[in-house]
RNA sequence: GCCCCUAUCGUCUAGCGGCCUAGGACGCCACCCUUUCAAGGUGGAGAUCACGGGUUCGAAUCCCGUUGGGGGCACCA
């Protein structure tokens, strides 16, 4: 078609009228994937028309989500005064006089026509048509003034919105993901207005003008859109400019399968982000939420992912956005990345929790450094850091007596155990020992000799002192865990939990 | 109400007429490993391919209808 030998040119416009969301987020990918596997160009455009919604906080944090997410702009708008590319402004509101240029246009070829009804008319006109169960639909009734009236009214003054004449016949949308779809123009409502009687444009008609004036050629974007995709035809076909090609995704459902929303899910990029999702993990579970290899790899690098991908293997239905998922595959992620570079991510997990005081110190990296082998495989996300970790990082455990005592024990069993460990503890273990990781460990080897001789098992000896140790049932290998502390820690909780025990 | 899209295990999906007595993954259950928690390994339960008609020698795959689900119908984006 046209667009054959035309470089490929996709784009996202997300609206800066509520925090980056994670259905743009997916758009944005896919849109990304497409421009990347065919040598295309990736255009951000700003949708703030809407100037009573939009604000530039909710346009930085999208602009630093996609960001993040490497879903960064070939072209277009890349930050708050930033924009590359030279068929802008890439932002909407920039554009205001183009878009009155455009609607000029058409209007003087008789495309488009001045409509005087006042909200309350079209009010009146729309419960009629509600109580006699029809659908929405304009009248018309400003379509046949004559243009000399129509004129004469504009010039004293009278407000008047400039609709879009739809012509009567059935339009075709021949969409790559879904096929050809037919709808008939009797449907949409009516005559379309394109500029508001203040002469502000709507998004129907903006986003004709932007993506003909950028050279869009592939429209991918969200399922919710394709109903309204022949009004978009319609305009660009008055515009004399080549059709680009479709494509509608299928849409990210909440769990009772309607469209994702803030109200039922967590839909704000940054809050996943905040927990500790990865932008790997992230952009992995987004690119599999509708679409697939084809093959059974799941855990896949963006290069890979655009590598292969492409539209034919699409999903026609709707997706539910599964966390549980989304954690499987971080956790498949965060094992996967080196040395250094989880260091470097679980960095900031640490400083926030020493700022909201949830540790009581900060970690150096040499700490966070010894600490990875062993909390590597149990963190499926970076926040989950902190509590597997905290004990480290705290001066004074509050311990709690139940966790002390071991479930097959008795309290006075476990005063017993930890007075008669705490010597062979003082002995085995150092002041700024390095973790011995799978080496066979000479404490546990004594540990387990003791247990023995009191008749009790070696797994309820260690839980008394990693309760003791820790103030946890749950951490990382006991030992190890003991050797990070440092011996003065160790023995200063195993006494205070003694101390705790004598007293029940 | 009208229009449009859609329909394979609870979830994400493979499948594009015979390889399917439907495969994988998440989750779940059991077992193994094991000092806890994880991770890992092994095995298991879980889908009459929404339902009903066709077409065909043969249908999860093509067609029609029904039902369910979703989306869209603004001087919102």
């Amino acid at each position: 078609m046209s667009s054959e030998g035309t470089k490929i040119r996709v784009r996202i416009a997300p609206s800066p009228t509520g925090p980056f969301h994670i259905g743009t987020a997916r758009t944005a990918l896919f849109n990304l994937l497409y421009a990347r596997r065919n040598g295309g160009t990736y255009i951000v455009r700003v949708e703030d028309t809407d100037v009573a919604r939009s604000t530039t906080e909710h346009e930085a944090d999208i602009l630093e989500g996609l960001r993040w997410l490497g879903l960064e702009a070939d072209e277009g708008v890349v930050a708050a005064g930033e924009e590359r590319g030279d068929r802008g402004p890439y932002r909407q509101s920039a554009r205001t006089t183009r878009y009155a240029e455009v609607a000029q246009q058409l209007h003087a070829r008789g495309l488009a026509y001045h409509c005087f009804c006042t909200a309350g008319e079209l009010e009146v006109e729309r419960s009629a048509r509600d109580k006699a169960k029809l659908p929405p639909r304009y009248s018309g009734r400003c379509a046949t003034i004559p243009a000399t009236e129509s004129a004469r009214r504009v010039a004293a003054g009278e407000s008047a919105a400039l609709r879009f004449r739809i012509q009567p016949g059935i339009v075709v949308i021949d969409d790559l993901v879904r096929g050809r779809v037919e709808i008939d123009a009797e449907t949409l409502g009516g005559d379309l207005v394109i500029l508001r009687a203040d002469g502000s444009p709507l998004y129907h008609f903006t986003v004709v003008v932007d993506d003909a004036d950028m050279g869009i050629t592939h429209v991918i974007r969200g399922e919710d859109h394709l109903s309204n995709t022949p009004k978009h035809i319609l305009l660009f076909q008055a515009l004399g400019v080549p059709l680009p090609k479709f494509a509608h995704l299928p849409l990210i459902l909440n769990p009772d399968r309607t469209k994702m929303s803030k109200r039922k899910s967590q839909t704000a990029i940054a809050d996943y982000r905040a927990e500790g999702f990865l932008k790997e993990a992230i952009i992995n579970f987004l690119a599999l939420l509708g679409w697939s290899t084809g093959s059974e790899d799941e855990i896949l690098s963006v290069e890979e992912i655009q590598e292969r991908f492409d539209l034919d293997h699409v999903q026609k239905a709707g997706a539910i956005f599964d966390r549980t998922r989304l954690e499987w595959i971080n956790g498949q992620w965060i094992r996967k990345l080196t040395h250094d570079d989880l260091l470097a991510r679980l960095r900031p997990f640490y400083d926030r929790a020493v700022e909201d005081g949830r540790i009581g110190r900060p970690a150096r990296d040499e700490e966070i450094a010894a600490l990875l082998p062993l909390i590597r495989e149990r963190i499926p996300l970076l926040s989950s850091v902190i509590e597997l970790t905290d004990f480290l990082f705290i001066e004074t455990l509050q311990h709690d007596a139940a966790l002390l005592v071991p479930k097959r024990w008795e309290p006075a069993t476990a005063l017993a155990a930890l007075e008669a460990a705490r010597p062979l503890v003082a002995a085995g273990i150092g002041e700024g020992d390095a973790p011995l990781l799978d080496a066979e460990d000479p404490l546990e080897v004594k540990l387990r000799a003791l247990a023995e001789s009191n008749g009790w098992k070696a797994g309820d000896l260690f839980m008394a002192l990693r309760a003791a140790a820790t103030g946890r049932t749950a951490t990382p290998p006991l030992f190890d865990s003991m050797r990070l502390l440092g011996q003065a820690a160790v023995l200063a909780r195993i006494d205070q939990a003694i101390a705790l025990l004598r007293a029940v």
